[in-house]
DNA sequence: TAGTCTACTGAACATGAGTTCAGCAATCGA
DNA sequence: TCGATTGCTGAACTCATGTTCAGTAGACTA
């Protein structure tokens, strides 16, 4: 899984995964078929961790924003302190969204409704103000999230911290937490 | 360029190249050298293209938000009005972000100093507000912007619209710019 | 003990990739 | 007109990769 995720299945050899195993190549083709049967027993155990990591989170949010934590909550926070500093799942999970795969896209659209009702409950309980399109402002706060994953190496050398470690993340999450909040514009000639 | 946006360099075979463009595998070696020799030339030529549109964007950016018109500037609109609906660039940028590709890398760091530098300038002129953390503050807003380009495909099965079409680009610039301007959470349990 | 099954290996095979190269045809300058 | 340069091709070469397969060694079962 972390060649996979650090290279991608197709830059990653047979033999390569089989010299990391300590096995031969033929060995990995006799358990999972094929590299793309292991691709997929890979990718299917990625995305059940993720969905762990979904279902764990929005309890855990809520109790958070209710009892007035100081940071928001977030998929990547709670994806960052779900998994240990060395994991490769962040990076696998990156791939996962970035192509166009199924399995991928299948994630998306569930982290995406669970956003959208998370966001509907905070507008009803009158934490969240409501908006006219909360379809885009659903997809705003989860890409806005999701792209603390993927440009992640981006992120990190522009602002000097990787941000998916606790005190990156809590710049990050300062940041966010104002702006979600009070906004950083002044709105232009209003009244 | 398209086939390299849509696929990816490692993934589309010289030969595919030469059928494409009419001619003979051998050719398209005679010319650049080597694949890797056509890469680094498309790469330099849609590096070009991406430093044009930063350079035509801050002055215009500047002058519409200076004269309240009703979008906020950024990175994808500029960039969705800059080139033809059907172009291979916003795939290719996509790429030369998201593999740790150095040019990439260059470009991202000169898109993060334009966008730390006219967001001083927003301070300055009164229309943004301060930061106590402006290089976080920067990168939130320039990753927030990319994330349209990285992720078009997901917002555009969620939201019912690429994000990249001038229709969906208003729908999503309307919402970016409330959040931007008011926030979206009423600060809890503020004075 | 004999038989079977399982984990595993080494070597070989087929395919597809980037690349090379000798040579063809047309154009251009002297 | 002649030589050279240029654009271009077809076929072959080399190499890496996914995959196959016959076979070995050990463990478990009857």
């Amino acid at each position: 899984m972390r060649l996979f995720a650090e290279r991608g299945p197709d830059a990653v050899t047979v033999r390569e995964i089989a010299t990391q195993a300590g096995v031969s190549p033929a060995l990995v083709l006799h358990h999972f078929g094929s590299k793309d049967g292991l691709r997929a027993e890979v990718d299917a155990f990625a995305a059940h961790a993720f969905d762990a990591i979904l279902e764990a989170m929005p309890t855990e949010e809520l109790a958070e924003l209710l009892t007035g934590g100081s940071t928001r909550g977030s998929l990547a926070e709670a994806f960052a302190r779900g998994f240990p500093p060395g994991s490769p799942l962040p990076a696998y999970l990156r791939r996962l969204l970035l192509t166009n795969d199924p399995a991928g896209a299948a994630l998306f659209g569930r982290w995406y409704a669970a956003t959208r009702r998370l966001l509907d409950m905070l507008v009803e309980m009158g934490v969240a103000r409501p908006s006219e399109d909360p379809d885009v402002r659903a997809a705003f706060f989860l890409v806005n999230d999701l792209a603390l994953i993927v440009l992640r190496n981006q992120i990190a050398v522009a602002i000097g911290a990787d941000p998916l470690t606790p005190a990156g993340m809590d710049r990050w999450a300062r940041e966010a937490g104002i702006v979600y909040a009070e906004g950083a514009f002044r709105a232009p000639q209003k009244e």
